[in-house]
DNA sequence: GGGTTGATGTTAGCAATGTCAACATCCGCA
DNA sequence: TGCGGATGTTGACATTGCTAACATCAACCC
């Protein structure tokens, strides 16, 4: 009584990303809640404890997302800072861009890379490291923009800090889902679809906070 | 075979709120991943199926803390507000000092109130109500001061987007559990330390995004 | 080749959970 | 007094996370 269809062999050949890619499918349309290891196993067409093999726990799965994540959403801001690199206000803006651009294309992966309810960094030295390395392309940008002189002359860590909090913040809102249309003229509504049509003035904005004073 | 103990009356008295109280401590202890109903029940002593005369399913729960965790915050905000009516900058930076600081006293409530893994909002127009409540205090703040003169004359939906997206941000930021020894010394920890020791600075610097140029 | 070993996958099963249905108790009011 | 609705209880079911024991397969050594 071997295989359950003589197609499929023993071995899947790609588990451990498959598993990654249905997750990810599943916290798009349905939420985090509702996310079960054995549904996901079924739906990928293995066994219900097949994904323990790659996953210890069901929480070391989310870890695993959201490490994917950051190498992503690293790599989109690394390109985007290597593109400006002799402007650093337009590449503050860029990367800005590219930071909320990113949570909009990856609401899911975004989600956990901030969520503190789902995942939890510390345990994870490979996923505190991602961290650090996408903060670090932030901090750069601000440290040559103090060094050409275009920004603020504060300590790189404050600046850096509000900085970050205002993107994250932005891409944060950006991802509360749509307000039905019983909200549709209250002001939170209309910041979140402006900030959504266009996020750049309120990027502008953000960089207003640290730029020079003339 | 009535009651286990003689001395517990058959009705609670004050299950709903008791349920609330018992959850926040969970929260903060433990996170949510690790809340059932059936063990806040057993805690505040109750049988398995009791939560759900007051809790329709364990997200209602939720949502019923983010409700509280919104009135408890709008409270405050509004109470800071009142005290600096004639100075739109300082109310500015005097809230921004209390929405930080309540997200740092009650961490399990605040995370609550944005993590949309948890709560979805648009299931409860009261949970959009009380949040459409604090967010007009931040609104009034910022209209006063383009009002008065003092802060840029941008639409305020920006404005007031790009202010929230950053106390949000800063908040969300300092929550976030305290680095291992192993990363005492990276930037995201300084980051965090320093918003945490003094979260003026930072809210000095947004201040500085709005604030009329010279 | 033949055999061993480790990675990967499977089946069986446990304790715990969310939630429903049916029943019990009690408070307030006609 | 008695009755209805609010609150609490017991029992049950499907589902889940996870463990233990076992099966399959690929790669490597002899």
């Amino acid at each position: 009584m071997a295989k359950a269809t003589a197609s499929r062999p023993y071995h899947h050949g790609d588990l451990r990303q498959s598993l990654i890619e249905a997750a990810c499918d599943h916290l798009l349309e349905s939420g985090a809640d509702t996310l079960s290891l054995r549904a996901l196993a079924r739906k990928v067409g293995v066994s219900q404890t097949a994904p323990y093999r790659h996953f210890e726990s069901k929480s070391a799965l989310f870890r695993g997302i959201a490490l994917y994540g950051f190498e992503l959403m690293a790599a989109e801001m690394a390109l985007v800072s290597s593109q400006h690199e002799d402007d650093a206000e337009q590449a503050f803006i860029e990367i800005g861009v590219a930071y909320v651009d990113f949570a909009r294309r990856h609401p899911e992966k975004y989600q956990l890379l901030f969520d503190s309810a789902l995942v939890d960094f510390h345990e994870s030295d490979a996923l505190m490291q991602a961290g650090t390395a996408a903060f670090q392309i932030l901090l750069d940008v601000i440290e040559r923009g103090i060094d050409q002189g275009v920004f603020v002359d504060k300590p790189i860590h404050l600046v850096a800090g509000a900085v970050w909090s205002s993107m994250h913040g932005a891409a944060s809102l950006l991802l509360a889902k749509a307000p039905s249309e019983m909200h549709r003229d209250k002001p939170v509504t209309i910041v979140m679809e402006q900030l959504s049509a266009d996020p750049r003035p309120t990027i502008e904005l953000f960089l207003n906070a640290i730029r020079k004073p003339c």
